[in-house]
DNA sequence: CTGCAACCCTGCCCTTGGGGAAGGGTCAAG
DNA sequence: CTTGACCCTTCCCCAAGGGCAGGGTTGCAG
């Protein structure tokens, strides 16, 4: 008949987990001696290694209580539970382990540099300030959250505002942020866009991220709020391509 | 210029995790607009995300944030660190799945049958009921601490009561349990176990569990806490062995 | 025989990483 | 003008223990 002590040690938990699994009724608690002490079994000492393997394995405490009270079928299927969530865990660790690595080799470049090239482009372009500091906040978005995704999509913007006609629609959007929200040529432009869309990508779908990714719509909502011209121009041209 | 929900609802966090990192100086606390709503940027986007990434992988929010202070090669060093721990942990966790599926495979089954029945042949061959209980307990600590050592240490332990000689030397030290503690008898007995097991065993160590394990000396003290013959017996047959 | 170190007991508060509700202000759409 | 969906702060709650206080036991060494 051991102490607790010994069966913490044996075990390799701590003394105050032992207890706390009595507390939680996970663990039966044992007979205690003259002076009032634990005394345990090995019979103990084998619930607690079997309660341990749950518990290390993420089983909330009160589950593997219930459990206890489990016919042995039950028994079974909650373990196969359990082990299907941890090889849940385990991949997802993995991502995160890949994840970790993306930001240990870019945390030096938070953009590369032919994107801060093209952004000094801009200004020499005409392009407002304003207008290049959304860009940069939108490349750094695009590529912290879709690394791999991000240097098509730029190559693909850059390739359009190398062409001067459709770098002029750009432009035009630029400038039009401080237009009334009501002003015609905001029709016009958002029919020149539409068109020169169709035309550059035809039926295709243009190139866009992750259909699961909701990064598009944020960082148009984050345009629009800028300017009430600038979101009656994206109503626009949403309401001509789906037209 | 985002709200709270929205980078939320991006980064794939709960608005109250953004508000924890904020009280703990993890990220920053954006401007406020008019109304005291706090507006982010795409900066503040992508500091989430990294501190999520790390958070992900189990880095202490506190860790996180002194890391905020680090220098590059700091930063760098550190995630070095915190991939290997991640690494560990993701081998501990296929551990305890292995673990877990032995005690999937073993739930049914505390003892294999021929263990059973090796007990069952103690009461016929003579031993008490106590030697009977305390080597069940001492084979079901065995086996669910070492399921593949156990069945090749009662192999030999079946194998030594199948001799009358040997077995007569266990049900000597069995009944040796109510004897005074400076009874001649166990001096005798004593001798005759050291002799019996060098015979047996010759200079060979005799098997034993795992050397890192201090189940044999756990056991070992069990069975002397229940007599003050036995813990005697115990100490000369060592006494005799190391001899 | 008497220290004294090493155990054990209970009870209480502390921590981490948030979740959830209370109580109240804001915003946009119908 | 109301309604629902946001946002604000403050407060309490959870798991799974860690750690300490304050007090009793044991075993071993001098």
């Amino acid at each position: 008949m051991i102490t607790i002590g010994q069966l913490a040690g044996y075990v390799g938990v701590s003394i105050k987990t032992i207890r706390v699994y009595h507390d939680k009724g996970l663990l039966q608690e044992p007979d205690r001696d003259a002076s009032g002490y634990r005394r345990y079994g090995a019979n103990d000492a084998i619930d607690l290694i079997k309660i341990r393997t749950l518990a290390e394995a993420g089983v909330p405490l009160a589950r593997i209580r219930d459990l206890r009270s489990a016919t042995n079928e039950e028994f079974r299927q909650a373990l196969r539970e359990i082990e299907d969530e941890l090889t849940d865990r385990i991949r997802g660790l993995r991502a995160t382990q890949g994840r970790l690595r993306q930001l240990a080799a870019g945390c030096l470049a938070p953009l590369p540099t032919e994107v801060g090239a093209h952004l000094e482009h801009l200004a020499r372009w005409g392009f407002t300030p304003r207008w290049a500091d959304l860009q940069r906040d939108l490349w750094i978005l695009v590529f912290a959250t879709h690394p791999d995704h991000a240097i098509t999509l730029f190559h693909d913007q850059a390739e359009t505002l190398a062409d001067p006609a459709l770098r002029q629609l750009f432009l035009d959007y630029d400038h039009a942020h401080d237009l009334d929200a009501d002003d015609p040529r905001i029709d016009d432009l958002a029919r020149r866009i539409a068109e020169a869309t169709r035309e550059r990508y035809g039926l295709d779908e243009p190139p866009e991220l992750d259909a699961a990714s909701d990064i598009p719509a944020l960082i148009q909502r984050t345009v629009n709020a800028s300017s009430p011209a600038w979101q009656r121009l994206d109503t626009l041209i949403r309401a001509q391509r789906d037209a």
